[in-house]
RNA sequence: GGCCCCGUUGUGUAGCGGCCUAGCACGCCGCCCUCUCAAGGCGGUAGCGCGGGUUCAAAUCCCGUCGGGGCUACCA
């Protein structure tokens, strides 16, 4: 096999919204290939529905892209050789090609109204046709010989004149050879000016130098609209490869409206790591290993990546497993910046608490990382070491023993003399509580950790305590015992 | 409806004719560890959609069937 020629990849995602998991999905598979073969990764812009814009939706796309570590080479806010990479800013650039088709006789202009369309469209659906899509009433006519039929509408648009011998079948990089439908006479200029996606794609692929297109398996079916343009414009065909698509539970498309993991920014809100999502990414689209490590980094990812081992079936998108990962990233993070995306976590959620001591949060993240699934779960676990004061549960407090102000006054007076070390503390409480004085460890230290805590779950209690102090400490036991 | 893609435990997958009494990971269940909860260790649970072929031998090849999905727009 030889060395595959430097890749150029795109991807191109439209702004019509939050920035969909898909993207991200086809943007790894991109940046892996052309980080294999030492390529460049490009993001382009698809708005050429101008009905569709979400204000903003760019900008998160660039930053989702950015968190995820998919940053693209060439993309509207960085530039590059082959810009402008925002299709509305390429209408000029389009319209030559559509003229040419035209005068080749490839594409002819189509005055039909919306309404004899949808008419057309439900009478072909009445009739059980076999053929289907445009009629080509328009086709070889002149405008004023169109205008004197019905369903005649001032702005025209642009079709393709498919032929009977387009071509139905290509080679994928993923699947081998795949068959697709016949196309119809597809819309490739609309009546506001601006190309449909099938003509904008490959325009924009051509002449920004595209040589490997990643895109969803629903694009399958128009594949070969792209390749009849591609063949009309002179143009060489680039490589296809039709990743699977994520699904719901329920195995329909992913759908923000069903699942909201289909937004990019859900992870980022619930408290994943860019790293752990970006993995459980891979694990969808590649199998893992031979090894069977499914644990592995985007440098690990391109090192072995080939497409051929690239799935064809449609995952379901289930978020157990990124949990898992989530957890297993957590934990490998190391202190420092675990808490400093604990802190970041919070302040981009925009419920930082400043009182607290950021220090001490350091110091006791490391009692809460394995205990962690999310960035959001260390600060209610932490919560009764980084407050003055604790409220005990009702829970908790029923389950206290009979015991419970026997063991607390016990364990005040081990606690005021011995040295306020976790160490120093568990070896004076066992000896006293448990070897003195008979009690089971669990029970023993039950009453301990409700008045400490407020709670019958907690981070290790000996190092809690040492984290509080011997004087916050002393005051919350004294106060469940008095409470007793 | 038509065309296309896909089909291994609950989920993600390995498997490319014999190594499969189907492996791994997550989940779930249990045990161990243990100051609670986790983490970790160990064990268990459950699957080749169905029916025909081909073959000495099929999860693996062929055909059919069923199921799921996608597309069928002046949306991408």
């Amino acid at each position: 096999m030889t060395a595959p020629l430097p890749a150029r990849t795109r991807v191109a995602p439209s702004p019509t919204g939050d920035p969909h998991v898909g993207t991200a999905f086809m943007a790894l598979f991109d940046k892996a290939w052309a980080a294999k073969t030492g390529g460049s990764f490009v993001l382009r812009i698809e708005d050429t529905d101008q009905n569709r814009l979400v204000e903003g939706s760019e900008q998160q796309i660039y930053d989702t892209l950015e968190w995820l570590g998919l940053s693209p080479d060439e993309s509207p806010a960085k530039g590059g050789d082959f810009g402008p990479y925002r299709q509305s800013e390429r209408l000029e650039t389009y319209r030559p090609y559509v003229e040419q088709l035209v005068a080749d006789g490839h594409a002819y202009y189509c005055w039909c109204s919306s309404e004899r369309l949808s008419e057309l469209r439900k009478e072909q659906e009445a009739s059980k046709a076999a053929k289907t899509g445009y009629d080509r009433l328009c086709h070889g006519m002149t405008r004023e010989e169109r205008a004197k039929l019905p369903g005649f509408t001032e702005t025209p648009v642009v079709r393709m004149l498919v032929p009977d011998d387009a071509p139905l079948t290509f080679t994928d990089i993923i699947r081998g050879e795949v068959k697709a439908p016949f196309p119809d006479d597809q819309v490739i200029l609309k009546a506001d000016g601006f190309p449909t996606y099938h003509l904008a794609v490959v325009v924009d692929d051509h002449l920004m130098g595209i040589t490997t297109v990643v895109r969803g398996e629903e694009w399958i079916s128009s594949t070969p609209k792209h390749l009849l343009l591609y063949r009309w414009l002179g143009f060489p065909e680039p490589q296809y490869a039709h990743m699977p698509l994520l699904r719901n539970t329920d195995k329909s498309k992913i759908s923000k409206r069903r699942n909201p993991a289909a937004r990019l920014m859900w992870f980022r809100e619930q408290g994943y790591l860019p790293e752990a999502v970006r993995n459980f990414l891979q694990l969808l689209g590649y199998p893992p290993a031979e090894d069977g490590q499914e644990v592995a980094t985007f440098d690990e990812f391109v090192a072995a990546f080939a497409w051929d081992k690239v799935a064809t079936t449609g995952p379901v998108f289930d978020v157990k497993k990124l949990d898992w990962l989530n957890g297993h990233y957590i934990r490998s993070l190391g202190t420092d910046e675990l808490t400093r995306r604990i802190v970041a976590f919070h302040t981009e959620r925009g419920d930082w608490d400043e009182m607290i001591d950021v220090d001490l949060l350091r110091r006791a993240v490391p009692l809460v990382s394995e205990r962690m699934v999310l960035l959001g779960d260390a600060l209610p676990k932490l919560h009764f070491l980084l407050t003055d004061e604790v409220v005990i549960d009702d829970d908790a407090r029923a389950a206290l023993p009979d015991n419970a102000a026997a063991v607390l006054d016990a364990g005040l007076g081990v606690l005021e003399g011995v040295p306020f070390d976790a160490e120093s503390i568990q070896a004076g409480l066992r000896a006293k509580l448990v070897e003195e004085m008979g009690i089971k460890a669990k029970f023993a230290f039950g009453p301990l950790r409700i008045g400490l805590t407020g709670s019958k779950v907690s981070p290790p209690l000996f190092e809690s305590m040492e984290l509080l102090g011997r004087e916050a400490t002393l005051a919350r036991l004294k106060g469940l015992r008095d409470s007793l």
